[in-house]
DNA sequence: ATGGTTGTTGGACAA
C-alpha cells in the first residue's frame, strides 16, 4: 500500500458534511483535496476534518469557488501557497498549493468557461496560461509536483457520454483542449489515463439534471497530473462512483492516486 | 426543442 491521494469536488463542503466524512472513514485517503467548498475560509468546518484526523490549508470565499489540500495528522503540511501565480487582481478561490510527504501538492479548481461567448471563457483561457507557466517553473527544478482537482477540461472524445453534444462548450473546445494539452506537453502525465488508457465510461461527474446518473451520462473531468519525479512511483488511479450514488450526493465524485512510498 | 437539479442565498447566478 502507497501514499493515496484523493480529490473530490464536493459541491458545498457543508451540504456535503455527512457524505465526505462518511467516504474519508472508510477510504481513509493520505491526502485530500477538496474543491466548490462554497464556504469563507472562517467557515469552513475544520472541527469535523480534524475530528477525523485531517488537517491543511483552506482557501475559501463567499458561496461560489473554495478549495481544500488536507493531511492525515502526522503528514505536514508545509510552505502553502493560496493562489495560482500570474495574476494578483484574480481574487477567486481556485488554488492551493503545499508541500507533504515529500510532495509539491496542488488542489485546484479550474474555471468552468461556460458560457463561451462571456468574459468567463477566456478567464478559463488565461487561468490556464497561468497554471501552465507556473508547472514549468517547478518542472524545471525537477519538484515533483502533483496537481489535483476539478480541471473542467474533458481531454479526449472518449471522455464524454456524447462528444458531439459538448463540442462548442468551454469544457471541450478545441482550445480548451489545446490548453490541457499544452500543459501535458510540459512532461506531465495525466494518471488516470496512464493507467487505463482504454477503459471506456469512466466518468467522474454526473449532472443532478434530466437523469444523467442513472443513465449513466457522465464526463471525466477530475484529473492527476504528474512530475516525472511522481509519474515514477505511480501505482494506480482509480474512481469511486460510490458516493455519486448517495444521498444528497455531490454532483462529482471521487478519484484516488496512489504513489509508492 | 425544452426542461430537467442543486447550492448559496434570499432573486439570480453558477454549474
Amino acid at each position: 500500500m502507497g501514499l493515496t491521494i484523493a480529490t473530490w469536488n464536493v459541491n458545498s463542503v457543508k451540504a456535503r458534511l455527512p457524505v465526505v466524512s462518511g467516504w474519508i472513514a472508510s477510504a481513509r485517503p493520505d491526502v485530500l483535496l477538496l474543491q466548490e467548498l462554497k464556504c469563507e475560509t472562517a467557515s469552513f468546518p475544520a472541527e469535523a476534518f480534524a475530528a477525523l484526523g485531517y488537517e491543511g490549508a483552506v482557501v475559501g470565499q463567499k458561496a461560489y469557488n473554495g478549495v481544500a489540500l488536507l493531511a492525515r495528522r502526522g503528514l505536514a503540511v508545509s510552505d502553502v501557497i493560496t493562489a495560482l501565480p500570474g495574476d494578483p487582481d484574480d481574487g477567486q478561490a481556485r488554488y492551493v498549493e503545499a508541500t507533504v510527504a515529500g510532495l509539491r501538492v496542488a488542489s485546484l479548481y479550474l474555471p468552468n468557461g461556460n458560457p463561451v461567448d462571456s468574459e468567463k471563457y477566456p478567464y478559463k483561457l488565461r487561468w490556464m496560461e497561468r497554471l501552465r507557466a507556473h508547472a514549468a517553473r517547478l518542472l524545471a527544478d525537477e519538484v515533483p509536483l502533483v496537481l489535483g482537482g476539478d480541471f473542467n477540461i474533458i481531454p479526449e472524445p472518449e471522455d464524454v457520454y456524447a462528444p458531439s453534444e459538448w463540442r462548442e462548450d468551454a469544457l471541450f473546445r478545441p482550445e480548451s483542449r489545446r490548453a490541457f494539452r499544452a500543459l501535458l506537453n510540459l512532461g506531465l502525465t495525466e494518471a488516470f489515463r496512464a493507467l487505463h488508457p482504454a477503459q471506456p465510461r469512466a466518468w467522474t461527474f454526473w449532472d443532478y439534471q434530466a437523469g444523467c446518473w442513472p443513465r449513466d451520462l457522465g464526463l471525466r473531468i477530475d484529473h492527476f497530473l504528474l512530475a516525472p519525479r511522481a509519474a515514477d512511483r505511480l501505482l494506480s488511479c482509480t474512481i469511486d462512483r460510490a458516493p455519486r450514488g448517495q444521498e444528497k450526493a455531490s454532483d462529482h465524485t471521487p478519484v484516488i492516486l496512489e504513489l509508492s512510498h
